[in-house]
DNA sequence: GCGTTATTTAACTGTTCGGTTATGCAGTCG
DNA sequence: CGACTGCATAACCGAACAGTTAAATAACGC
């Protein structure tokens, strides 16, 4: 059932949002349940179901079930696909960082040509 | 006039649409004028205008201008803090990462004991 | 079965999003 | 100047989003 079309775009929109990113945190300690998730958060406990609604159609976590609580637990593969993502464009902030480098290897020199900033 | 709140939000939205990416991925290889973006969408002219402005105000891409022409161009730092953000969870998916830390631990105590890889 | 706890679903609401067309505006060219 | 090019802004629209409250479901403990 996880057909789903542009799963990537599912996930970085899941990322999106403050509380989300507050509970993948969480979650990086270990399960929790919906009561737990919620807690820290002046919401609604629908609103943070939604949420991990959202983050398990991303793919992101997954849910248990262990009696009357259905536990949340970290998905960490799925991040991994952003960051595989992400990766196509190391090299470009790398290389600005070079730049930024040997721009500031010339002022230390008093070399600054003064055409950046 | 990067007092935006929650910039990190913004750049996680602004990758949420496989459409900037594209244009993100085009950017990647070079400055290109808004209607040079445009080109391979089917979609008006303000549409594309409209994700460029998203992109901007995520920090993703700058802009110039070149007599008529607003050329956009990437911005690769502002991806750096994503991958930044990103990388708190490596560990939780790249098991070599943990034999990494424990290889440089073991390093640093003098007390390698060659198992890695 | 009954009450309690944990969570989801339903229905509703205001806001944001992604697109449209029409219009405006800046800069170039003749 | 006036026409044309490149792009942005305005106004609008339907769909999706993020939240609410109220009701439903599920599993437990008595």
């Amino acid at each position: 059932m996880q057909s789903e079309p542009d799963i990537l775009s599912a996930k970085f929109a899941a990322l999106a949002d403050p509380t989300r990113r507050a509970i993948l945190a969480r979650l990086s300690q270990g399960e929790a349940s919906v009561n737990e998730l919620a807690e820290p958060f002046d919401m609604s406990l629908p609103a943070v179901s939604k949420h991990l609604k959202v983050l398990e159609k991303a793919g992101l976590i997954s849910r248990g079930r262990e009696a009357q609580w259905r536990p949340a637990r970290l998905e960490p593969m799925a991040l991994k696909g952003v960051a595989d993502w992400l990766e196509h464009y190391r090299r470009y902030w790398d290389q600005s960082f070079d730049r930024l480098e040997a721009y500031l290897r010339n002022v230390q020199q008093g070399k600054d040509d003064g055409s950046r900033n």
